[in-house]
Order: structure tokens, then sequence, then C-alpha cells
RNA sequence: UCCGACGUAGCUCAGCUGGUAGAGCAGGUGACUGUUAAUCACCGGGUCACAGGUUCGAGUCCUGUCGUCGGAGCCA
């Protein structure tokens, strides 16, 4: 048997006959002639069957193979100028390994979303499917390349927790051994921890909301990547927040051409991610949105109307900081220049794909800290070991969390997220 | 939770003022040696979401339930 080759690299074999492991993916028929599509998961290939070629038998059976037939292929690799990859295969022989039990239910034609939801665990073998979760791998490869070469230690945080982290969204519920635990909503007051142990750390990993949010933006089980850095400030947050978009971006770009052509993604959109972000204060977004005819006014925090209407303001990323302390988090240090604000920052991607990241300076101060948990009405002693942390050589320190499946969205140009995770979990939507 | 739209063949949809259910694609059979969502001919395919109601008669009108989608709020 010839060596077996994936589709992606076909073009540096011509002439040699090869072996295909893969799926029927479409046919066509001309008579004396099968035109067979086969992907094996790197690309999609056609295989041209003649009669003169595969013998009278085969010839038979290729006219008869259901879409999705897993088959494994010989053939001679072919230039071919009408080819979209180039090349084409000229079938030998081929042996079929299983044959569908019934009609795949996702026809070339078209579908509509709930049709391909419920058909997930198929869905995700289409070209476009296949393109968008490459393009997350990249993104979670650009991530983790990052930080690794940084300095960074990845920190594991857990998924439960015995309280909320920020007491501000509504958690998913547990049963612990007849005790109550909740799935974390963020890593982040332990990568706090972290910061202080290792002093670059990154914590990875799922994150859970109950809130019941219907929007293109939002699932209930999510992945954040949330860096803490011990002895940074605000505008070391910015600074890092920005340099690390811009590598996540370029390295996208670099690696996932064809991914992203696939998905007819503008790329002058991505090619304009580049240094300095606008930095712009949260009371100059109120003066931007009120020329703009928003109503808006201190206090207000921004929904997803006003985050576009402000990245439509901006070729790139912007950055928003000092937002007013009372709509956000307890743990954000105010700001002592002016304690209405915190020493926070969100980053609004551009195109309205909204907020991706959201961090702050943290609160250092052993007695500020606890007035604000107070404040917030959360459990003192949950709270406590957090409060060692202020007790045992306190230093300032800041982090940001990014929303992984809403910067897929935005590199692929997508409307929804639920197409940036493989299975999404959404209000009322938990299968397939 | 609120607002709006939708639910008809495997899929995407049409179905007017209430009068015996349609198309394209997919599937099947056949033709075709270069097709790119091939083309052409023929064939099979329906609990019109569900439950009530109005009517001589309901896919169509009314009420309720369920489901899906979009948006808001909430949230990242």
């Amino acid at each position: 048997m010839p060596a077996h080759v994936y589709i992606d690299e076909l073009a540096h074999h011509i002439g040699e006959e090869v072996t295909l492991k893969g799926w029927l993916y479409g046919r066509r028929s001309s008579g004396k002639i099968h035109f067979l599509q086969l992907r094996d998961g790197t690309g999609i290939v056609q295989c041209v069957a003649s009669r003169a070629d595969v013998g009278e038998e085969l010839f038979a059976r290729a006219d008869k193979l259901g879409q999705e037939t897993s088959l494994i292929l010989d053939g001679v690799v072919r230039e071919d100028k009408r080819s979209p990859i180039g090349v084409e295969l000229h079938a030998q022989r081929f042996s079929v390994v299983a044959e569908p039990t019934q009609e795949y239910p996702i026809s070339p034609k078209e579908h509509g979303t709930a049709f391909l939801m419920d058909h997930r665990h198929l869905w995700l073998r289409s070209r476009r499917q296949v393109a968008i979760l490459r393009i997350r791998s990249e993104i979670i490869r650009a991530i983790r390349n990052y930080f690794d070469g940084r300095g960074f230690t990845l920190m594991d945080a857990p998924i439960f927790t015995p309280a909320a982290c920020e007491g501000t969204s509504n958690l998913f519920e547990v049963n612990y051994f007849d005790d109550k635990a909740y799935l974390t909503q963020s890593g982040q007051l332990y990568g706090e921890a972290g910061a202080m142990a290792l002093g670059k750390v990154y914590v990875f990993g799922p994150t859970f909301r109950a809130e019941k949010s219907k929007t293109r933006r939002h699932l209930t089980e999510f992945w954040m990547v949330e860096p803490e850095v011990a002895y940074l400030d605000l505008d070391g947050d910015m600074d890092l927040a920005e340099d690390f978009l811009v590598e996540v971006v370029g390295q996208v770009l670099r690696n996932r051409r064809p991914e992203l052509a696939v998905l007819e993604r503008d790329l002058s959109k991505l090619e304009s991610v580049q240094k300095p972000f606008p930095r712009i204060r949260y009371e100059e977004a109120i003066a931007l949105l009120q020329r703009k005819g928003k109503p808006a006014q201190f206090g207000d925090d921004f929904g997803a109307d006003e985050e576009t209407a402000i990245s439509e303001e901006f070729d790139r990323p912007v950055m928003i900081h000092r937002y007013p302390s009372q709509i956000k988090a307890f743990y954000m240090k105010r700001d002592p220049a002016d304690p209405r604000t915190a020493l926070c920052v969100d980053v609004i991607a551009p195109e309205g794909y909204g907020e991706i990241i959201g961090g702050s300076q943290r609160e250092d101060d052993l007695a500020t800290l606890e007035a604000r948990i107070a404040e917030h009405k959360l459990p003192r002693e949950s709270f406590e070991w957090y409060l060692d942390l202020r007790r045992y050589g306190s230093v300032p320190h800041a982090g940001f969390g990014l929303g992984i499946e809403r910067t897929v969205a935005w590199l692929c140009g997508l409307h929804h997220v639920r197409e940036t995770i493989p299975f999404p979990r959404m209000l009322e939507k938990i299968t397939p």
C-alpha cells in the first residue's frame, strides 16, 4: 500500500501514488467518470475515478457511495489548475471502511441554525466549522506562547468554589457532599495568590455563569485566560493587555491564513491591530456617546449598543479605563486621584464585538478591602484566605481576564459566539 | 423574566379573502468521460408543532401549551 498522506501535504507529492484516509464529502458523476470529494480533517480533495483506472466493480461501487462514507483510497497526485487546492487525485482503488447506516442529515445545501445546532456533533465536520476550530486552537496556542515566553507560570484555579468570587453574577450551585458549592465564575482571586507566590502567573480554564443572558455574546460555560502580576499597576496592566493582543492577533494572521480565507474574513480589520491602542477615560467615553446622540451619564455601565458605538470610532481595540467604582467589583483599587473611580480597564474589540478584556489593579490595603467586602455584603468567612494575601507582604498588583469565545468570534468575524466552541452551553441548550 | 417573529416533506421554504398539500434541494432509478452547490428525465416522500374552539368546511381565524430564532434586561 502506498504511504498514507494527509490532504494538506498532497502538493508535495505530485506524481506519486499515495493513500488517503478520510470521509466522502460529496460526489458527482458524469457517466464514465466519477468525482469523489474526500475530506480527511486537513482539507478536501477531488478524487477522479474512471472506469479504466479502477475497474468495473469499483466504478459501479463509487456511484453508490453515500455522503460521509469512511473510505481509504489509493491514487496518483496530479497537478490541476481547475482544483481549488491545485491538485487532485486520480484514483486507482479504494476500500470502504464503513458505510453510513442511514442518510447523512447535513446535505450540502442550506440549513437553519436550529437544525445545525441540534446536529452540532456532525456540523463540526463542515469546512467552515473546521476552520473556526483550527483558529480557536491557534488563538489558545498563541496565548500560551505569549505567557510561557515571558516568565509567566500557568496556574490552574479550582472549578468548585465555596462562594462567589465577585458577588456580582449568578452562579451554578452544585451539591458537594451534602454541602453547597458553586462552579467558578473566575479564577482571578486564586491567580492573585499565585502572583504572590510566583510573581507572574496566568490562570486558563473554563468559567461558568448562570445568567439568563440570551444574546450572541453569551454562553453559560466559557473559557478565560487571566494573567496576574505582582508589582504591576494599571498602566502596566494596560501595556500588558495591548502587547498581548497584538501578539495573539499577529500569530493568528501568520499561521491561519487559509482558515481565515474559508471564513472570508476581512484581513485588513485584523492587520490594523497594532500599538498603540487608544486609551480613553470612562468620562471621555461618556462624552463620546453623548456627542453621538446616545443618552449616557456618569454611573451608567455600557450595554452592547454603547460598546458598538464606541468601537466604531476606532480601527483597533479601544481601552476604556477608570469606570465608576460602584459599578465594578469589590476587589478593584480606587483611583487615589479620583476616589469615585476604580483603577480598571475594559478593552472593547472593534466591529461591535464588545468587551473582550476586563482588568484592574487590585485593592492591596487590608482595611480598605475589608470595608469593601462589608459594603458588598459578601460572606467575610469565605474571603479570609484572600485577606491573608494583604496581611502577609501585600504589594500592588494587577491583571486581566480575556474571554476566549468573544476573541474567537472577533478574529473569525462570526455573528454569534455559539460557533466558537465545539459544544456551546447556553440558556436552555445543553445538548448535544 | 420581558418584547417580537416563526413552527408545513429529511433540509430550506411557498401556500392569497377559510374550499381536498406545493417547489427547490436531499434520497431512489436511468442518461452523460471534466464535474465544482454539475445537468437532464422519471419515482417515492406529509399527525401542516400539540391541545381545544369558531365554521358546512381550518395549514389558513381565535385561545392555551410546547419548541426555535432574534432582541432587551442581567452579565463577560
